[in-house]
DNA sequence: AAGTGAAGCAACCGCGGCGTT
DNA sequence: CAACGCCGCGGTTGCTTCACT
């Protein structure tokens, strides 16, 4: 796999890596390290540029780096972590080690995301996707009976309401531009206090999701994300921080129900 | 067996952040 | 404080393999 080989006019080398390229590259960091990637090629008697020398040793090369199928439980991960940061591959890959941001990404583009939407879940949101025009929802032609009359009636019923407010918070969770100051920005918008009067919708979404999610197949189970890992990450990334200035109290579940209800990456059963 | 499309993987490209001058 | 250059990241492309018809 991989592409051509092919040859730049100043001589670099680009596309697919050889062996003996490998051997080379390994021998030279074994010895000096990594150290300046600009002058690494030329000193390790490579005819690459810097970058793809460093893009082979991260993703390839590298001590501990994981090849072959994820597990079950490490998709689970990335769907939780992806639920909270978005296309951050990198952040994602520092939780999960020997897995490179590119495998993540790889796997997520082409794997996972295609099953969350198969699922009648929006890859990007984390939540179920509300189509009010039925007829093209994709989940009732795909899904067992049960979810497809859960999903679309109870969701449109609320829909002008606080699901209007759940997308906000979940598309700017998930969003390329989104960061953990985003999220916290998007907490601490004023607006989603008025979530204390959307309990009922909220909880009518957790019930759908969860009967959608139930009505999955076996292999699917890792829809049901972790949350005390979840929390405990957030935790970890300062995300759960800014309660100190007063702006937003996670044990405070009755003042922001967004995530006790899951929308933040808790699980849905 | 041949054709075709989907899936999976490796690598490139371009942009933004950050450190240095 | 602006300009510059390097590095890291995320998006995208291109190729191979696999499954299905």
């Amino acid at each position: 796999m991989g592409r051509a080989t092919w040859f730049e006019a100043d001589g670099t080398k680009r596309g697919e890596w050889t062996e003996e390229e490998d051997r080379k590259l390994v021998a030279y960091i074994d010895v000096y390290g990594i150290g300046d990637w600009r002058f690494l090629p030329h000193k390790a008697g490579l005819q690459r540029c810097g970058k793809s020398c460093r893009l082979r040793w991260l993703n390839y090369l590298r001590p501990g780096v994981k090849k072959g199928k994820f597990t079950p439980h490490e998709e689970q991960v990335i769907i939780s972590f992806h639920s909270i940061l978005g296309n951050r591959w990198a952040t994602i890959a520092q939780q999960m080690p020997g897995r490179s941001d590119n495998d993540i990404k790889n796997h997520w583009n082409s794997c996972l995301k295609k099953r969350l939407e198969r699922n009648g879940i929006d890859p990007m949101t984390h939540q179920p996707i509300i189509n009010l025009d039925v007829k093209t929802q994709s989940f009732n032609t795909d899904c067992g009976s049960s979810s497809c009359s859960t999903a679309s009636p109870s969701s449109s019923s609320f829909s002008s309401g606080s699901s209007r407010l759940l997308n906000k918070i979940a598309t700017g969770i998930s969003s390329r531009q989104h960061s953990v100051d985003r999220i916290k920005n998007i907490l601490s918008d004023p607006t989603i206090t008025s979530i204390n009067g959307q309990e009922e919708g909220l909880e009518l979404l957790k019930i759908d999701h969860g009967k959608m999610l139930a009505s999955d197949d076996q292999e699917d189970d890792f829809l049901m994300w972790d949350e005390e890992k979840t929390r405990h990450f957030m935790e970890e990334i300062g995300v759960m921080d800014f309660h100190t200035n007063g702006v937003y109290n996670p044990s405070s579940s009755a003042q922001y129900g967004v995530y006790e209800t899951g929308l933040l990456g808790g699980h849905l059963n």
